[in-house]
DNA sequence: CTAAAACCTGACGTTGACGTCAGGGTCAAG
DNA sequence: CTTGACCCTGACGTCAACGTCAGGTTTTAG
């Protein structure tokens, strides 16, 4: 109820976004610098994220882990913030999904053979 | 019948290697370089492959596509070729296997994420 | 008030699997 | 015999997502 105006002063420092979603400070300032990610600045220039940036940025990494380059997250986003997309938007977003199904194809394939080691050098120690 | 010493001159170039496996020659010269390939060579230094190295590099191409390195790879090879494994080599076998499943996990989520972004764009076109 | 902890802006370093260019042999075909 | 197509050995270039170091300011704990 008091909450209308008043929590807009619940910013965190780059320190804590960074604890929170575990990567580097280095790797924050590097998102912004990829235009993934704004910051408020304090007076003396320190930078100030909502706290929802901590999530963002674990997002951030599920993405990067699936292969996406920041440029592609950078499009990525004002698809998911406006819920809309045009028509080399929806490309990509279907490229990508295509790309990543065929990754875990291709990694599934390599589990096999894996397995096929473990499985007949297991009997041969 | 007349296959037991007669085929041994059945050596392809590394041209043809590389065509056949979808790979650069330079990536052929550069697996050679990490001990992942061998060749022998004509009178005139050229190399000559057996015609199964296309088949072993895209092997190693998958491997890759899996996220090892050819460092790994290397130590797979006598393992697969001797069938024996020493505990050095079982534990990074494991070690390779469960990062694989951890990312085959990591990219369904991801693949996830997008499939959400993709329907819900769908409906606001 | 002071020292440690955290932040800032550059800017160069790292890693792996190749790409690419330089400069030069080799070999079947016409 | 010469023109391509293919091969050779270096050796430097690339690209992405940070790591790391330098040198300096700010915030916090005591």
């Amino acid at each position: 109820m008091s909450a209308t105006t008043a929590d807009a002063e619940r910013l965190v420092r780059i320190g804590e976004v960074a604890r929170d979603a575990g990567v580097s400070v280095r790797a924050v300032r590097y998102y912004e610098q990829q235009g993934l990610l704004t910051a408020e600045r304090s007076p003396s220039g320190q930078r100030l994220y909502p706290r929802e940036a901590g999530a963002r940025v674990r997002f951030f990494q599920q993405m990067y882990a699936a292969g996406l380059s920041s440029r592609n997250i950078a499009e990525l986003l004002p698809c998911i913030e406006s819920g809309h997309t045009d028509a080399e938007q929806r490309a990509m977003l279907h490229a990508e999904r295509d790309r990543i199904r065929a990754k875990i194809d291709d990694l599934q394939a390599a589990l096999d053979r894996l397995d096929e080691v473990i499985e007949v050098t297991a009997s041969h120690p």
